[in-house]
DNA sequence: TTTCTTAAAGTAAAAAGTACTATAACCAAA
DNA sequence: TTTGGTTATAGTACTTTTTACTTTAAGAAA
């Protein structure tokens, strides 16, 4: 226990002889893995960097946490920075925290994963990046920093997530047919799924509405419209339902 | 982009004008929710504080990072320091950093949870605690900091991780019965199995593996030990086992 | 030997999952 | 107006899994 400018702060590091300000050295950032859903591929946001170290090279966006703001608050204040989009789907999933990932010191970053309806947004370069895209999944460039991890990670959590919430809607336009989400699920597991069946599961869990609308412009017989039904699932929280497929 | 003696950095905060040091005035720290299992009832090791502030009050057990140590080193030598033990199941969860969270300045916590064989260790208090001990689940007192917030979602996590990971083996001896499970599985989950389909039920995930052994000193029919089969489990990962109960 | 507790196997009905087939709606080109 | 192609959507037969029980028997202790 050490008591000094700082107030007093539990460590049983007092052994080692670093002095204690060097405790309050660490810099903070958040980065962002913001996913989209783009005809049949899911992309992730990257931004190509406009400066040293990595110039030139795809990164995950991010940036340092001010001291005075929350970090929920940092990841918030990134995505309407970035998209110009309000009341994203947003959730922390992972802290890095390598001593080493950081040339310019020591900054250890929180990721975060967004989920936004792509059809909403076109990204546009700006002035803290030379160029920005989405990028298939399937194909990412070799990333700055320890950002492949970082995404590998991301993706990794949204599959597990995808199984017990139905967060996927987020993906998708207030109304959709039920082939769109089969789409995105496949998108996003990499497999394909028997499409009676899959219609069949997706209704069971009673989260879906069918809407008195369908589809236009289509050169075939226009499928039904559906919306995610917010309220219902709030109420069959309780009895854990399955979006495993 | 700002270049200075840190090395260059993306942000966009330039805007505002804080000094560039203050990015790097952040204190990190590691707290780690530690359970382990006994007699029918899921505890969690909590420590009493010795000083100010929160004088007497129960917390978790935490520490500041050091600017030299990776982020998940700092939990294993926690780890070590409090219990004594080596390998223990450790893993990172969530990551907390609301403003105001610590009265003695930006401190952001990173938070781990651990899973131990409480047989093997009795908890003794030490310089930097005044007392320690284990806490049921279903009876947490107040707890310093946002502690109670930290244990809430490290509660929630194991919830949902041992749905579809076979972690709980972790807070058990090598040797258990299929009733020492299904009586963890109940302390965590806060409800009932019916036995003879728990024991089919686990028995089909096909990681069981039982010994020649059964229990002894009991007054009653003694049951079949088993153990965890590690390597059947790896091998059977791919084709996504269910946990669930 | 009897009694008590608990392990462990069995069973029957219901529910869910799987792999299809069939039908009908719609568009577009002939 | 007809016809062919495409896709939504309903249906069906079969298998597997789950669920709620009952039964049997193995040990320990009185």
């Amino acid at each position: 226990m050490i008591n000094n400018k700082f107030g007093s702060v539990d460590h049983f590091l007092s052994e080692n002889n670093l002095p204690f300000e060097d405790f309050f050295r660490f810099g903070l950032s958040v980065d962002c893995v913001i996913f989209g859903y783009h005809h049949g591929t899911l992309k992730v946001l990257l931004i190509q960097r406009g400066a040293d170290p990595f110039k030139y090279q795809w990164a995950i966006p991010g940036d340092l946490v001010s001291p005075e703001e929350d970090l929920d608050s940092s990841a918030e204040r990134i995505l309407q920075h970035l998209t110009g989009l309000k009341d994203i789907y947003v959730e922390q999933f992972h802290t890095f925290g390598q001593r080493d990932r950081h040339p310019a010191g020591r900054v250890v970053t929180v990721g975060y994963f967004a989920l936004v309806e792509s059809e909403k947004y076109q990204p546009v370069a700006s002035h803290w990046a030379s160029d920005i895209g989405w990028f298939d999944i399937r194909n990412i460039p070799p990333l700055a920093f320890d950002h492949d991890d970082i995404l590998a990670k991301g993706i990794e959590f949204l599959r597990k997530k995808v199984r017990t919430e139905p967060v996927v809607f987020n993906l998708l336009p207030p109304k959709f047919t039920l082939l769109d989400i089969q789409g995105l699920y496949e998108a996003l597991l990499l497999e394909k799924f028997d499409k009676p069946n899959f219609r069949k599961k997706i209704l069971s869990t009673g989260v879906l509405v069918p809407l008195d609308e369908v589809q236009t412009n289509v050169a075939h017989r226009p499928a039904k419209l559906f919306r995610f039904d917010q309220e219902r699932y709030d109420t069959l929280k309780g009895n854990t339902i399955n979006f495993e497929l």
